[in-house]
Parts: structure tokens; C-alpha cells; sequence
DNA sequence: AAATGAAATGAATACGATATCATTATAATA
DNA sequence: TATTATAATGATATCGTATTCATTTCATTT
């Protein structure tokens, strides 16, 4: 069915499809917007039109009039790590299931967040999901004034005006703490990622917290990148530099399989015997056999469905309170400590 | 800074800056369009009175004069795979990095191809990158109508009239099997995916080419879905079945792990002694310790190359060749053979 | 058949930018 | 200074849709 007759390399436009169809573009305009009052016989007689001119509405043409673009922005975060790049599908997912359409901004190291939301903001999207990155107050002033709803996924944020889905860190750590004493353990380290650095941060806030309040003041920490080669060397370092603790949190299991693994093979040490490790966010392959990581796992769908909630009710006017929402951590048992 | 003013949840339009100035919209315009005419001092009493009011260019309105929208589409597969999730981001890099940006599509098995396509042309994007799937040749046929750039990525595609750039999987797969039988390797399984199951056809083709080359007639063939649960329980049923192989060629990192893990504590056997295995990718978990795969690299960034060199010179009016464009996969040696 | 109210359609305009063409201001030359 | 040539700016049409308001068509009732 040969169905494309568009001139001149451009789409055809509703006028066409009225001029077609014998009606007025109006009409066009109403078929397409899911308008009520149209006869049947017209409709189908603009349908077909349509379909013969292979029209499709003009999204920009669409938004420009009605000031809003049905695209919701994901500003992300560059990096390579399979629980975050689930988490990100996940979100483009839900969108697309509410009927608009993921714009991706990745933020880098050379353009910070207020530039690109900047960028952002040109293509008037009728939302902003920032995923583990910080907002600026301002930008969230603007945001706000210009009445577009912004959400902060896992990443603390002060500004209380604004929406924050996040996973309770400081909990996590301090259960973590809890879980590594009540096996016994008496000496500790920690090692963290500075490519998530707040989130890190929080949770170490709340293991020596923990660890503090039964009497332990000492824990060794090192904050490196987020890379399995990273997690070794981090071990490497505490292994020479501190001598052997007898439990170690990771704040991401990748850090956790370059621990272990530096741990046993090049110390042969056994796990959890000789020592106990202790990872975060509960990836594929913290269940595989090699490595059977005792790890947290966050509550991304129940963290992600708070969040469409609320961006369902922005968008639709009603009204719906800000603030930061925070998630239990669970702690998912192996045979790693 | 106070520097927002919008009135009534509105972004405010270039005419109010153009008031503010006191210049006309047009010179407004010209200033933000990065125009030379201009006048120094004209620039800068225009961007003043934008920063004061928060001004930035609607580029819907941009996009609805100038007939394209600065956006190329990603089109994915719903899946979770590092190895895609990390090929995802880098052609979302490139894109950005152009100077244009990603709009996300993500088909899942209820929404068709053709039907998200016809999504993606509502909004008018300047070019589609297709990863992982097909396009039907009507959907083809009228991109290029109305001249919108089409690119399959990595997956062979039989339309001549649209870039396909891809890896060459058959060649891949006749190395593989060159390489095991090279090893001294005799008797012959293959575990493959049916979540990209062209190219695991592609690479069984090759592999079994190469094996008849050399006299072998038999390969146990597996075709699962793409993770390493799916690679644990193809080969049980390998061993179960047909009895232990010398060799494996599994089509995909995260199955050959769940076959090795299988192979070594349920069956107890040592690997590369008692039994050969090889993967495809060569994510970053190849190199762990507990594996330490022999595998394959694809040459993504000669093929993000050949991409985004077709798609400038497409985006620039100037002529660029269509047609099927295949990279050699490397070997990458390790210890699992 | 005429009158009435509701439903369907058309005409005109707004949305916010770009680009063309006309006009004015500026600089360069005689 | 008068005369050009050129640079800078302004006025206006245009892009493709949605929407308001006016108008026509249709079905219903008398």
C-alpha cells in the first residue's frame, strides 16, 4: 500500500489533509486531538486522507500552541554502572507508559547542572527528573516560577520546595554497621565512590555512627571512583596501609567484587571467615556464585512509583506536596559475611 | 541574583525581552540565533534584559520555522545488558556532543517497530538511530521521503537504502570456531540469545561454516533469553543432554558466566582444562578474576565513527553512501580457552 | 412543514521563533 | 561636506497546530 505522496521532502501538514479530505483544517486539527464532536463519516473520510498523505501531527507546531512539549527530561549522570543504567530504563519506561516521551541530557564533567538544565528548559518540557545529581536552589527557583515540576532522584537535596526521592543513606549505613557488629566484627573500613560522592557520604555517616555508638571510633576509609578496579585497589591500600579489618562496607557492589576478589586472590583470604564484606544496591551479579555478596537493595519501584505519583498530580493540576521522601534500605543476606 | 521575573507562569517570549531592550523582536532573535550583524552594544543591552527576565529561546518555536527539531532519536530495545546500556549512553554522548539531543524510545515486545517510528516522526527529529532491531522497508521508504537520515546500528538489515552499521558477526562467529578448533577443540556447543536473535543466528552461521570447513558436522545449538541464569540452565542441559563438549562459544558475556559458573561448582569441571568456554562483548566483568573470559570486542567507537561521520555529512546536505557497513570483532585472549 | 436546540463544521487568530525585504544608521571615500 | 557602500535594525510573512466564535447542518418536536 503505497501510502507516501509528501512533495518535497516535508511532511504534509493538516491543510493538506483538509484540502484532501474536503474539510477544513480545523476539522483536521479536531480528528487528531481526540475531539468528540466529529461525525463518523468525517472522521473516517480525514483518516483516510491521513493515511494517504501519510500525515502525523506536527509535535512542535502541536506544543508551540498548547505550550507544553509532552517530553519529560532525564538528566543523568555519566557513568557506567548497572544499577544506575537499570534505574535510568526504568524511568524512561514509566514515562513513556504516561504518554510522553524521555529527553536524555547526560551531565559531564565540563557542563555542570545548571547549564544543562538551562538547555533543558529551551525545549519547555513538561517535567525534569534529575537522576543522583545536585540542583541549584535558583534553578529550582526558576523551575518553579515557570511551574514546571522537577523531581531529585536519589540524591539528597536541601531545598525543601522541591520533590526528592531518595534511598534513606544514613539508615543504610548505620544498619550496615549494626548488621557487621552483631556478626561480631569489631574493626571496620569503608570504602566509598566520589562519582556518588553525597550518597557515599551519608552512608558513612551513618556506619560510624553506629559504630560510635558501641564504642568503636576507628574506621578506615577510602573514597575512589566507581569501578571494580577501583574497589580493589581501595583493599589493596586498607589491606597495606591499616592491616586487616575484620568487615568492610562498600557503597556499590562493584567496589565490593574488586574488595573480594583482591582479597582472595592475592591475600588468600577466605570470605566471610578471615574477613566480611559488604556491598550496596544488590546488581545482577551480586547473586552469582563467585561472589554471593551480602548487600543492600533499594526500593526503586516503590521510590519510583511515589514519583509519578507526584508528577501525575502536577500535571494534572491538582495539588500535591513537595519535600523529601526517603526509602528503606534492605538488606539482602549471602554468604559474604 | 534575583533575576526571574516571568509573570504568570509563563517563560517569557523573545518580544518582551525585545521590549525591555528596547530593540525590535527581530534583533532578539539575531542575538540568540548567534547572527555577526549585530551591534556590540545591541548584544549586550539584549542579553542584559534576557538574564533579567529569564529568557530562553522556545525551541519548539525555533524548530517549528527552521522545520526540524534538533533531536535524533534513539530507538532501543527494552533490555539489561551492560554492554548495550553502555553502547545506549555512548551514542547518547555523540549526540549531545553534536550539539543536538537525545530523544528516547524504548520498544518493548507489545509496541512494535513501526509503530514507535511513527511516534518518533511527530516530532520531527533530525535523524533516527535504531539499535538492536529492524526497520520495516514502508517505514524506510518514507523516512527517506522525507529525508530523514536513518541509521541501524548493529543490526544487518537487508534494505540497501538505509545505513546499516554493524559488526560482522558471521566472520565473528567462523573466528570463534576457527579459534577453538586451532586450540585442539573437537566436539562443539553454542549457547545464543533469542533477545538478539539475528545476530546469534549470524554468529552461529559463521561458527558452524567453520566447523563443516573442518569436517565437523555436529554443534549442540541453545537459544535462551540474555542472562546468566539463561546461561546456567543452557548448559545443564548441554551437559545433561549431549554430554560434555570441548568447547563453548556462547554469544554474550553474561551467559558465558552462568555456563562457567555451572560448568565449575555443579559439575566440578576446571575451566579451560576440562572444558573451553568463549563469550561475546567483553564487558567489563570479562576481566574479573573469577572469569577471566576469552571473548570478543566489537570496534564500537569505529562504529559510533562511521555513525555519526554519516549522519554530519546526511545533516549538512552533503552526499553520503548508504548500504551495510561490517566491523571485524577482535578476539580478546584470556584464560578461558 | 416550520421551529427549535444541539451537534458539526468553518473562519480567523494566537503561539514564538526565523528570514526576507525594506529602511535607517554608520563608516569610508571623494 | 556630500556621496556612497555597508552594516545594523525594523516590519512582516511564515511555520503547523489548537481554539474561540460564528455559522451551518442535522435531528427532533410541534
Amino acid at each position: 500500500m503505497a501510502h507516501i505522496k509528501a512533495a518535497n521532502g516535508r511532511m504534509p501538514n493538516s491543510k493538506e489533509v483538509a484540502a484532501l479530505a474536503n474539510v477544513s483544517q480545523a476539522t483536521v486539527s479536531r480528528v487528531f486531538s481526540g475531539q468528540t464532536n466529529i461525525r463518523e463519516k468525517t472522521r473516517k473520510r480525514v483518516l483516510e486522507a491521513a493515511e494517504t498523505l501519510g500525515y502525523r501531527p506536527n509535535a512542535m507546531a502541536r506544543g508551540l500552541t498548547l505550550n507544553r512539549s509532552n517530553l519529560i527530561a532525564i538528566v543523568t549522570i555519566d557513568v557506567v554502572n548497572p544499577h544506575y543504567n537499570a534505574m535510568v530504563n526504568k524511568v524512561a519506561d514509566r514515562i513513556q507508559y504516561m504518554g510522553r516521551e524521555p529527553l536524555f541530557f547526560v551531565s559531564s564533567k565540563e557542563k555542570n547542572l545548571d547549564e544543562i538544565l538551562s538547555q533543558v528548559l529551551q525545549y519547555r518540557v513538561d517535567a525534569i527528573i534529575v537522576l543522583s545529581a545536585a540542583i541549584s536552589s535558583q534553578m529550582a527557583a526558576e523551575c518553579e516560577k515557570i511551574q514546571i515540576p522537577v523531581v531529585v532522584f536519589n540524591k539528597y537535596t536541601v531545598n525543601k520546595n522541591i520533590m526528592t526521592v531518595c534511598s534513606d543513606n544514613v539508615q543504610a549505613g548505620w544498619l550496615a554497621a549494626n548488621y557487621l557488629y552483631e556478626k561480631g566484627h569489631r574493626s571496620f573500613a569503608f570504602i566509598g565512590s566520589d562519582t556518588f560522592l553525597g550518597t557515599s557520604k551519608d552512608r558513612l555517616r551513618g556506619f560510624t555512627d553506629c559504630l560510635n555508638e558501641n564504642g568503636i571510633e576507628d574506621c578506615i576509609v577510602r573514597m575512589v571512583p566507581y569501578t571494580y578496579e577501583d574497589g580493589r585497589k581501595a583493599m589493596e591500600a586498607i589491606l597495606k596501609d591499616a592491616g586487616k579489618p575484620e568487615a568492610v562496607f562498600c557503597a556499590g557492589d562493584m567496589l565490593a567484587f574488586g574488595a573480594m576478589d583482591f582479597c582472595k586472590n592475592v591475600y588468600d583470604l577466605k570470605i566471610p571467615a578471615d574477613i566480611a564484606i559488604m556491598g550496596f544496591d544488590n546488581i545482577d551479579a551480586a547473586s552469582w556464585d563467585p561472589y554471593f555478596l551480602t548487600t543492600f537493595e533499594q526500593q526503586i519501584d516503590k521510590m519510583l512509583d511515589t514519583t509519578f505519583d507526584y508528577l501525575d498530580k502536577k500535571l494534572n493540576g491538582e495539588p500535591a506536596s513537595e519535600g523529601v521522601q526517603l526509602f528503606e534500605c534492605k538488606i539482602i543476606e549471602r554468604s559474604s559475611v
